[in-house]
DNA sequence: ATCCCTGCAAACTGTTTGCAAGGCC
DNA sequence: GGCCTTGCAAACAGTTTGCAGGGAT
């Protein structure tokens, strides 16, 4: 039986209509125990190789702006020329290889907590992102 | 006397022909003792401003990065559609107020200092960048 | 005189948008 | 049927590049 029906609810419950498209993009997505990053570029090939039919980028940016906008993937600040998405969105922060322009999880228990004593009046801390650039070791 | 022939004089030891240009993006950026943050368009303004002639954003683009390369700027990572540039060089973190759109700085002193306990054989660190992304407070 | 640099426009890349045709409810 | 979504192409923004003319050495 397909875990299709699962993201067939997932999409109804966030009010949005469960197509053929964005059912195979929750399954390359979410259908992994493991957690990864992609660029959209990263993804559609994914879809295309899986399905092996096209899929138009306007559709998988709009269904990947939608799970993000939906808490379903966290964008990641990189300064790269390309988005990275990242579909585990519990807090954690990266590695950036950028020989190989991959992405490399750090667990929360890989850096200790930081702890950030300036405060601007009247904003909050929404976020912290550590970006740990790394290079080889010559 | 103007300041001017100091920057001709670090253009030329960076082996960078010391144009007109050149001279007045050094004066923009460095001709302060306060460090700020700006993307190619903020600088490309500011110099107009203070210069009321035109530059070309070529040139700009071009300056910028021969001077990122040189080590007199840094690019700060912000998942924003534009590059930002940081005249502070030295290792420190930001908030990035994502309503403004504006970098502030974290002295060293506001951010406990990072541990990373996590290695990946044969890759060395190079940075550690820390982006707090704050909101306003409602 | 040589070689580098500037400025303009065209090219490029990643992303967004408008709209007609198709699919879901 | 009505409305949302898809797919394509065109539009878009920031950035880079090619090249002819101008400037620094």
């Amino acid at each position: 039986m397909p875990a299709s029906i699962k993201y067939i609810e997932k999409l109804r419950k966030s009010g949005l209509r469960p197509t053929k498209q964005r059912i195979k993009i929750c399954e390359v997505l979410f259908n992994t125990e493991k957690t990864f990053h992609f660029t959209i570029n990263d993804l559609t090939k994914m879809i295309e190789l899986q399905s092996s039919k096209k899929i138009s980028l306007a559709t998988v940016y709009n269904t990947i702006r939608a799970f993000q906008k939906k808490g379903y993937l966290k964008e990641i600040a990189i300064n790269s020329s390309q988005t990275y998405f990242d579909t585990n969105i519990s807090s954690h922060h990266h590695f950036f290889d950028e020989k190989e322009k991959k992405l490399i999880d750090l667990e929360n228990d890989d850096v200790e907590s930081i702890k950030i004593k300036k405060t601007i009046p009247g904003k909050k801390i929404k976020s912290v992102e550590v970006l740990v650039k790394i290079d080889t070791n010559k």
